[in-house]
RNA sequence: GGUCCGUUCGUCUAGGGGUUAGGACAGUAGAUUUUCAUUCUACCAACAGGGGUUCGAUUCCCCUACGGACUACCA
């Protein structure tokens, strides 16, 4: 019988999710939702030091700026609840107990101490991979090597423990990873890994496995980093009898750092200018307590539909030429075969590039909404109806990175100039120009077509009288209309701006600027 | 050091035993816009190296180089 498709993204809540985080919870999704089956989000918080206050609703409220839905999570719950682990502690122990009946776990009682000892004795003999493992183990203090009684009296007189797995001495252990194929490693090369810590949680591995087991997981789709210690998961799901129902396993290829080398970091957002994170975060330098602020693409002005669909294309593309995507046509595109090999960097262009092609697409009445408000937010009073809000918008949205450029490129509508750009007026200003100019301002108010193309007959018509070529006097207009040299086309900002506006402005830049 | 993973234009990538190795971003040039931007057109630009296998390899195999991840009582 055919499982449900159900897959998990589970962060661990030490700080802001990165954006190769948000990619991975977004293939999870993408995958889900193209095989119709379940998202869930389990918080993988086994370890208490590295608890970041916050982390848990920025990691929620990311997400749904992205348009990532969770059927199952520790805020929707769901038949699995809980999905925080440090609130599912009281069911790993049975499990390592398991292990611990099946000779598959042991008791260790070295402490740090013993095992730096340890450490520094297999580098300074320079064996090839120092590890605590089926060699080494036999020299170590644990249930392997003491005695029983000894053992039962460590435990009864509350001496710190940890289970740690028995990885075999010579065995080959495979699985199938469905982007990268047969992957073989061989047992030597894992070691004895932690599974119930000495505060008495499990470790990620150990919690990892039982609840993807308990959850009914059947892919695992997860970064890179990962990969070598999935060996070991295969070994666990041997160990507890749940192989016929492992998931599947995926490992996505790095996002990289833009320059340089290695994999994109949290620390590098803000070292090369741009956000890797999806919202702003506040954090506290670990080292200096200092508060700190990571830039987000949400604050940057990114539209969540241009972000996901770069992200999505880092690793991933449909074999086709399409370049836009929405999130449905992802969901329909999507396989996991396509999921590329090798790392891919992060490029700043096409974020930007994907960015103008979502705001463009944009309907003008939305962009207008858009831009009332952030005008509002900076005191400048709007007070154009709505026709004429969105023609500006469609006007000035050619112009436009991000949101934010929009309120900026529209500015002029709303505000008289303040000043006048001196290059164009030292160039173009003169008598002649003034006066013709002032000739169109008396002009304007009598005109009967106000639409662009009107404008500029009206203008030709007041330009051949005075006998100036139009030439001669647009750079000079311009200035005079919105006061800077460059902008969106002239005949629609006086268009829009109406003949008695248009006609003030001029009127009065003619007034104060000699001519 | 060890284990594992990877390597096509500057970047994201398509392709795949015989192709002018395709697209997108960026870059450059031109056209349009009597502005800047947009738009359009063109151009630039890649199979890491060496061995095999083969009539033929960028594609399959091996080696080398390079890059990366992992190597914690972190996830």
């Amino acid at each position: 019988m055919e499982r449900e498709v159900r897959v998990r993204f589970a962060p661990s809540p030490t700080g802001p999710l990165h954006i190769g985080g948000v990619r991975t919870a977004l293939y999870n999704y993408l995958l889900a939702r193209k095989l119709g089956g379940k998202m869930l989000l389990r918080i993988e918080d086994t370890d208490q030091n590295r608890f970041v206050p916050g982390a848990e609703e920025y990691i929620r409220q990311s997400l749904e700026w992205c348009g990532i839905e969770l059927d199952e999570s520790p805020w929707v719950g769901g038949p699995h609840a809980p999905y925080r682990q440090s609130e599912r502690k009281p069911m790993y122990m049975q499990y390592a107990q398991q292990l611990l009946d099946s000779g598959h776990a042991y008791y260790a009682f070295d402490t740090p101490e013993e095992l730096d000892a340890l450490r520094a004795r297999l580098t300074a003999a320079k064996v090839p991979n120092p590890q605590y493992n089926s060699i080494t183990r036999s020299q170590m203090r644990n249930s392997l090597t003491l005695p029983e009684d000894e053992v039962k009296q460590l435990l009864d007189s509350g001496t710190p423990y940890v289970i740690r797995l028995k990885v075999p001495r010579k065995e080959e252990v495979r699985f199938n990873d469905l982007i990268r194929g047969w992957v073989v490693v061989h047992s030597s090369a894992i070691d004895d890994k932690v599974l119930m810590k000495s505060d008495g949680m499990p470790t990620y591995h150990l919690a990892n496995i039982v609840d993807d087991h308990l959850m009914e997981i059947t892919h695992v789709i997860r970064g890179e980093e990962w990969l070598p210690s999935a060996p070991l998961h295969v070994l666990l799901y041997r160990y507890f009898g749940w192989e016929s129902t492992m998931p599947q396993f995926a490992h996505l290829p790095l996002l990289l750092k833009p320059d340089g080398t290695g994999k994109l970091s949290k620390r590098d957002g803000d070292r090369l200018g741009f956000p890797v994170f999806p919202l702003e975060w506040h954090g506290v330098d670990a080292e200096t307590g200092q508060p700190t602020v990571s830039s987000g693409y949400r604050e940057g002005g990114y539209l969540p539909e241009a972000f996901i669909n770069f992200l999505a294309f880092l690793g991933w593309n449909p074999g086709t030429q399409q370049e836009l995507f929405t999130m449905q046509e992802l969901i329909e595109a999507f396989t996991i075969e396509r999921v590329s090999k090798s790392p891919a960097r992060f490029d700043q262009n096409k974020v930007r590039w994907y960015n103008e092609q979502y705001l463009r697409a944009k309907p003008d009445a939305e962009l207008a909404q858009y831009l009332v408000t952030e005008l509002n937010e900076q005191g400048i009073g709007v007070d154009y109806p709505a026709d004429k809000l969105e023609q500006i918008a469609g006007l000035v949205k050619e112009r436009a990175t991000f949101s934010a450029d929009l309120a900026r490129e529209a500015q002029l509508f709303f505000e008289r100039p303040s000043s006048y750009d001196q290059q164009v007026i030292s160039k173009k200003w003169n008598a002649q120009v003034a006066g013709g100019l002032t000739e169109f301002a008396k002009a304007l108010p009598a005109a009967t077509d106000t639409t662009p193309d009107g404008i500029k007959a009206l203008l030709t018509q007041v330009l051949e009288q005075q006998g100036i070529k139009i030439g001669q006097v647009l750079q000079a207009l311009r200035v005079t209309v919105t006061g800077a040299s460059a902008g969106p086309d002239l005949m629609h900002i006086m268009s829009i701006l109406g003949p008695q506006e248009t006609a003030e402005r001029i009127e009065l830049a003619v007034s104060q600027l000699p001519a």
